[in-house]
DNA sequence: ATATCTTGTTTGGTAGTACCATTTATTGAG
DNA sequence: CTCAATAAATGGTACTACCAAACAAGATAT
């Protein structure tokens, strides 16, 4: 009960922010390492000196970072965890589902994004590194033999290819780049699986584009590239000819 | 009001979450457009049946992923918003610096990205857009002139030739990229504006850039690009090797 | 009649309590 | 020693009460 002398600090408003912060900047300063625990709920609200419910809203935000990751039960938490560029990703996926980007952008800057990163993986990934590149497209042809077309698994290992491709440049913007893309944007791709014929097609590309990565062959590697994405344009302007009659407007809730 | 019926109750578990994700959904399927409100914290918490800490948690999710924007008073309450690139950026800054990434991957990221950019500029930039980005360089020239020099105006120059650049490549996705790249990472180049001998060089190698640009010769302009960034990545080594010392301990829980 | 002040209402912000569900640690029975 | 019952720690939820800010409408002064 603190009689509110005109001297006395202001702790006026958001409150529940600063607490964020002031958790944030010591994780992020690394005064708790990854692994480690934040103070219990009713630990920090003493601490802070302030309600349950602000700390709970700090610690939500941290959470909505990906800077924490809360357990229940005794022994529970805010255990501090390193980001994941799942959390990136979504972030950008988020944006881009918002401003209703159109697929033809995204497919041009995912190839220009592929081409510098092909032209950075041939230079920096070793001879290993190249040879399972083709191996995995070899993977992605076998599949393709399947009687059964899997487009779960063609989707999946298309995406295990790209980010190959992508740990290859020895750069992790490239890598989170291209993991925040493909989070945010596979539905074209996965339209693109749908037609068994660009299916066998994308495929052989794949496996002459590892090839020619392997051959450290950068120009011919591009053309390959830009094949990939011209085959994908294709796709997408079929898919938006027909899609243009079907427009359904589901209400979520009733 | 009749926006009763669009939300449903919700009984198990992390209840919480899935108010988040409904009140998401409905923003994200434009059942609540921008600029409108949802429904008051008090309000919500009779449609969901559930207690209002609850929805706070919720609203303040929205808030931290950018979806909304909150205010308090009459005719408060959390209005929808259009996500900015802002929040991408920050999302961004966050896990480059709790990942450690080291400041020349940035400068190689940018390099790519400006080079695949300016290719764009040239070829989809308007003569007007052209001249104008000459004339912005210029501005940067006079900058330099005066007596004072400027860090921050010459950092927020920088940041408008950059995004000027992007927005003539007329894919969105490159102006959003580039925003957030500098948002999370304008540190290295705020070090670069510190030597007036870089930021001299910065300045008269942009203009040339432009003027290239407004010649469209791609390749002397993509020369420039690299001479930039080749200036950028010495001033990061020399700057590595001066800020070895500095390394303090804070404890924030005691 | 217009401008300004006062008051009331709405709405987010915070504090605090109580209770539940889950998880881990401890204890006691067999 | 093993395993089940119990206790303790901790997040999840509900509810209440009050504060602070923003706005609206009415009352008052000029």
């Amino acid at each position: 009960m603190k009689t509110q002398s005109i001297f006395a600090p202001v702790q006026i408003g958001r409150a529940g922010e600063d607490i964020a912060l002031q958790l944030e900047a010591a994780i992020l300063g690394e005064k708790i390492l990854p692994g480690e625990r934040l103070p219990s709920e009713r630990e920090l609200q003493t601490q802070f000196q302030c309600g349950r419910g602000v700390i709970r809203e700090a610690i939500r935000a941290l959470k909505q970072k990906g800077l924490v990751e809360i357990r229940k039960g005794a022994k529970g938490g805010a255990y501090v965890k390193n980001i994941e560029v799942a959390n990136v990703g979504e972030s950008l996926a988020l944006f881009l589902k918002q401003q209703h980007v159109c697929p033809d952008d995204v497919a041009e800057f995912r190839e220009s994004i592929d081409r510098d990163i092909t032209i950075l993986a041939i230079a920096r990934g070793s001879v290993a590194e190249k040879e399972d590149l083709v191996a995995e497209t070899e993977k992605l042809l076998e599949f393709l033999g399947d009687e059964n077309l899997d487009k779960d698994s063609l989707a999946r290992q298309d995406r295990i290819l790209n980010i190959r491709l992508a740990k290859m440049s020895k750069n992790p913007i490239f890598e989170w780049v291209m993991e925040a893309i493909q989070h945010g944007f596979s539905s074209n791709d996965y339209a693109l699986y749908d037609d068994p014929q660009y299916c066998r097609k994308i495929a052989k590309n794949w496996n002459v584009t590892a090839r020619r990565i392997a051959d450290n062959d950068p120009m011919k590697a591009l053309n390959s590239i830009s094949a990939h994405y011209a085959l994908l344009q294709k796709c997408i302007e079929e898919r938006k000819a027909q899609s243009e009659i079907s427009s359904e407007n589901n209400k979520v809730f009733g």
